[in-house]
RNA sequence: UCCGCAGUAGCUCAAUGGUAGAGCAGCCGGCUGUUAACCGGCGGGUUGUAGGUUCGAGUCCUACCUGCGGAGCCA
């Protein structure tokens, strides 16, 4: 007899009176005194559940059917047939229902059928995938993980693996997480009292990484189109709806490419994996629209069929103080955009996503590529509607006398970027590449308002509980 | 780290300084196919913690704890 996902039953597989056996977990169950009960199971894959009718004829019918709550975990077997009520196209006519779990105090189990404020949820953490909106998330964060690798994969990138546990404060970006064997209550010190880390486990500080983005260009020069996309960690004392101490980071980068091609290649790629969640996940995408956010749905649409606006910052500038609008942080040239301005210039002034780029080279990093004029760097910030910016991205410094005048200005010893500088001597070429943060994208999709509620288990500034 | 808002039943929330309540969930009963069903009943509380003001504090004051939001920082 097949095992069919609920998603399969939902959708008549595998033929309309063919038995079948799902398993899931309850959502609801309802008594009729014609003698017999309806059960909604839910397995996850997909947003609907089904609804198993339970005959009182079963032999395990008082004893064990009508103790089923909220919760519980249940094989059910029997007919896929058509359903006599509204709410859905198929059900079970089930003739076994085994109880494999029951919900132990039904009283305080944390998940009830009803609206529960995420608050709440984050503290049941290990019980919220279980709610039609953990459920969602859950699943369009797959989409898009899979549509990342995909479309990268299809475009003859290479994923690599960056390391986790870096020696090497990349762009002095953040605050690090140490990664540490010493001994913290007897800690080994030098002859001038500091820490001795030539005894530590790497012999030297270690720490999380912060981005793979360095790692991942000496793999550019020589695979021409790589990516990363994994975890990253930043110590910082934030506590905002946008922030987490872990989360997970695409980061492409393409060898003989220029500040052009880098934003060609973010405006396809953001669109192909929208367009993705579009086409796979429209239950999701039907839900979140319904309960989370109305508009969802419409701005991812729009969003793929918007030509992307190319502005340089001073453009971008100008436009800004030729707006009449007051802003709370005065525009002038030089200073770094504000969360105002990026969202006046893409919801306001072109009304759709725009690639700001040649930025001042005071408010970036050193690693990004000085223009001919001296005073800029060929930076690109991606703003869209109804969040700002979602993704930024350099051409890379490649000319290495150019790479030390700028690590000097910035305050960097070059002695600790040896390596990076290395791919300046040997074979250097033009590259590019952009980081995209994976929670902030699925927020943008889904409509959710906090990061915390976009990953599993999210860890921020005194929160790893689970 | 700074600023603001909040904390009452398992959950979501009421309660003018004067007897702590409702809905949902749970349990019991009723209802011939229900759709987060419906109807009736029952149990459920150290009002975040510690002090203070007051005849009397869930309510006012102080400190702390926790959560949320804003700023800074960033993805």
């Amino acid at each position: 007899m097949p095992e069919v996902s609920i998603k399969q039953a939902l959708a008549g597989q595998p033929a309309e009176n063919a038995q079948v056996t799902v398993k899931g977990w309850v959502r609801t169950r309802r008594d009729s005194k014609g003698g017999f009960s309806f059960i909604t199971l839910n397995d996850g894959s997909c947003f609907d559940s089904i609804q198993v009718v339970a005959p009182g004829e079963l032999p395990n019918y008082q004893s064990e059917v009508l103790r089923l709550t909220t919760g519980a975990s249940v094989i059910a077997t029997g007919k896929l047939v058509r359903s006599q009520g509204k709410g859905q196209a198929y059900e079970i006519q089930a003739d076994q229902i085994q109880a494999v779990g029951f919900v132990d105090d039904p009283d305080t189990y944390p998940i009830q059928p009803k609206q529960h404020t995420f608050e709440y949820l984050r503290e049941v953490a290990h019980l919220r995938p279980r709610t039609n909106t953990f459920g969602a998330v859950t699943r369009v964060r797959h989409t898009l993980s899979m549509a990342i690798h995909r479309f990268f994969h299809e475009n003859g990138f290479y994923w690599i693996h960056t390391p986790i546990i870096t020696c090497s404060d990349c762009e002095g970006a953040g605050a690090m997480f140490r990664v540490s064997t010493l001994d913290l209550a007897n800690l080994p010190r030098t002859p001038e009292g500091k820490i001795d880390w030539s005894q530590d486990f790497f012999a030297r500080e270690a720490s999380l990484t912060v981005s793979g983005q360095l790692n991942v260009e000496a793999y550019c020069l020589a695979m021409s189109k790589v990516y990363t996309f994994g975890p990253t960690f930043r110590a910082e004392w934030s506590f905002t709806p946008r922030h987490l101490a872990e989360f997970w980071m695409i980061e492409p980068e393409v060898a003989f490419a220029d500040l052009a091609a880098d934003a060609a290649l973010a405006e396809s790629f953001l669109k192909y994996i929208f367009r993705a969640v579009l086409d796979e996940r429209q239950d999701d995408m039907a839900f979140f629209a319904q309960r989370i956010d109305k508009d969802c749905i419409q701005r991812l649409e729009s969003f793929v069929d918007s030509s992307f606006e190319r502005m340089d910052y001073t453009d971008a500038i100008a436009a800004l103080e030729k707006s009449g609008k007051n802003f709370e942080f005065p525009v002038k040239w030089g200073m770094d955009l504000q969360s105002e301005h990026e969202r006046w210039l893409t919801e306001e002034y072109v009304k759709r996503p725009v690639v700001v780029m040649n930025y001042p080279k005071e408010i970036k990093a050193f690693y990004m590529r000085l223009n001919d004029d001296g005073k800029t760097v060929a930076a690109m910030d991606v703003l869209a509607p109804g969040i700002g910016e979602i993704i930024g991205g350099s051409q890379r410094e490649d000319r290495l006398d150019v790479l030390d005048q700028r690590m000097a200005e910035c305050g960097l010893n070059p002695a600790n970027y040896q390596w990076y500088r290395d791919l300046r001597r040997y074979g250097s070429v033009p590259h590019a590449g952009f980081g995209l943060g994976f929670e902030r994208t699925i927020m943008y999709v889904t409509g959710m308002q906090n990061v915390r509620d976009v990953i599993p288990f999210p860890r921020t500034p005194k929160h790893a509980e689970f």
